[in-house]
DNA sequence: TTGTACGCGTTATCAA
DNA sequence: TTGATAACGCGTACAA
């Protein structure tokens, strides 16, 4: 009977190495398959045996190694998460989400941040695949032009469904809102309040979020046939300053130029615009009105409450996490787009509500 | 020569198996040794070796598999991160600073969140054993009482630091914002502008936060020898609704009795005992003073705008994520008590800025 | 019910 | 400079 040869320890570190199947197995006089069997629940094990490794794995204080059985199995039980920035108050609200579904199924998550650099997500990305997640769940960076890194990884079988932020086209499933929906949503909330002068802060064009928006609200006007005034929409950015700024160009026009209303791409702009306005003298909704998208938590706190667009980023990140495990489930899904709803939430700056806060609902399903 | 028998392709899922060290030798007529030398930089391979290594690397799709590499090296570059929450505002902001310590040196984030439970605590970290990661960042969950867990994970020698939520007496490092001291100091805040019949929302006393606060709110008591009304100090828990509650029972009592100020466990209570004073048509800090704990992003913008102590919740992950990243280097540092600093955030709630928002520094260091 | 042999993909080690 | 071998710890497949 050939044994084993036991390898000598390595001088490295403190010293214990950490206990193994094998270690198990041998202080019980078995083989290390008995107590893989047992410790894994395989009905083929007697009782006595079953528990009396359990015991012995407790005291000898075993813990399974999972590198060594993802190895084995080419199963890592991990998913990667990239998002362009942790602290966002969406994203937070999205991995909530997202770790509430994958908890379920016994996935655990790594989560990197882009911090909005596509060089910096093409480097995650690489490394997720290079941990053997079993899944991706991708938000991607601002600045991304270069779609090689998901076609890969779509390519050699790794599973990706991109949320909030998608890149479309390259057959990966897309769990967004609509944003051109809920852009025309809140604009012809504007519209069919009487407003027919309407500007609107815009965000980044390079970004599907930007676009979209823009589109939402252009066709809006279209459809209300109002006419589009190009000086009108200012590009922005995505934060207070650069709503702060954009703001203050149109107020600079002679007042018979100025919009009555304006729709800010999101909340941050919507509040720099807001500040803009305060410092000028004027007053909100009546000098002109503002709405913004995506009811940041200040929202509501505001001076003069934001009427805005809700964003469910908590069933947002589930849904898309849940798509990804069927995909990862192997039942070959064909991709898909889906959205979710999004809320129409009415407050003062938009000079509307005339008893208190509305809803209603926008998007497709 | 023998050579490796090859092994038949499993016949599991859609087919083509991942390019491995050994294809890219085979296809190159190499060792796999001389690859890997190749791949990771070693010095001692010829240098159109590695160019050709490299280039053939890249057309056959190789993809490094980190499982396997953390197997033979025992180490798997990733650090387990447990929270109790990952949406409640100061843990994105934490993450986010670990993030950025750990991106530096080369590690990843598995993260997880307990939902203040402490089971599901447990669970979480002794799957994270089981990944083998390389050291473990905890803030502990409300209701931990076994300890046992963090025990064993420090006996086996994974390191281990504790932030903002500690569990002291284990010798494991903690980094944390100074409760005892903070609390001290925005009581001391009410003190020292004349308020002598003061009330606290307590938080709950199991963990360590809400002790230690209330220890600072009684000491700051003590030391100006105004008395300590027992009937005014109520456990309120950390949200909203208790602090509305807690505080709708102060209000309560008759007249007299009443505290002058109130000095909240945090913010949201905070936020839910002033809209209780509004609720009874009073006013703040006119009729009675508030003051909270965290600066949550609302605090300023409420009706009246809350006076409050600042975590920097940033700073305080970044630092636990280099003291345990110097821990896994191996340096064996004896456990530490790090305190970052915090800051008083004088507004109105307090009635005692005169002249806008005033800055203290509290804290040891 | 239990055991033996082997491979998962990589690197350390020693030999050439 | 390069190669052969043996682990790392586990599970599959088959044999006993």
């Amino acid at each position: 009977m050939k044994r084993r040869v036991q390898r000598k320890r390595k001088p490295g570190s403190a010293g214990s190495r950490r206990v193994t199947a094998r270690d198990v197995a041998n202080s019980l006089g078995l083989s290390t398959m008995t107590v893989s069997r047992a410790l894994n629940g395989r009905p083929n094990v007697d009782d006595d045996t079953r528990t009396l490794v359990f015991k012995t794995a407790r005291q000898l204080g075993y813990s399974p190694n999972d590198i060594a059985k993802s190895l084995a199995l080419n199963k890592t039980n991990t998913i990667g998460v990239v998002v362009p920035e942790i602290s966002h108050s969406f994203f937070p609200e999205a991995i909530r989400g997202i770790e509430e579904a994958t908890y379920e199924a016994g996935y655990h998550l790594i989560l990197t941040h882009s911090a909005e650099i596509a060089l910096r997500e093409r480097d995650a990305i690489q490394t997720l695949e290079s941990k053997r997640v079993d899944g991706v769940l991708i938000s991607t960076a601002q600045d991304v032009t270069d779609t090689r890194v998901y076609e890969q990884m779509i390519q050699v079988g790794v599973p990706v469904v991109f949320f909030d932020r998608c890149i479309r086209g390259l057959g990966a499933t897309c769990v967004s809102i609509d944003d051109e929906e809920s852009s025309h949503m809140i604009t012809e909330h504007l519209l069919s309040h009487g407003y027919t002068r309407i500007g609107h802060l815009a965000g980044p064009q390079k970004i599907s979020v930007g676009r979209e928006r823009l589109d939402g609200f252009r066709r809006a006007l279209e459809e209300h046939q109002v006419p589009l005034f190009p000086d009108l929409i200012i590009e922005c950015g995505f934060h207070e300053s650069g709503g702060y700024a954009a703001m203050s160009r149109l107020l600079d026009l002679p007042p018979g130029e100025r919009p009555q209303a304006v729709v800010a791409v999101n909340d941050p702009a919507a509040f720099g615009a807001m500040k803009a306005v305060a410092d000028r003298g004027l007053t909100i909704p009546d000098d002109i009105a503002i709405v913004g998208f995506s009811d940041d938590i200040r929202a509501p706190l505001m001076a003069v409450p934001l009427t805005t667009v809700r964003q469910p980023a908590y069933d947002l990140g589930k849904l898309a996490a849940e798509k990804l495990l069927t995909a990862i489930g192997g039942h070959q899904t064909a991709p898909e787009e889906l959205v979710v709803k999004t809320e129409l939430i009415v407050r003062a700056s938009c000079g509307c509500g005339k008893n208190g806060q509305i809803r209603m609902t926008g998007g497709l399903q």
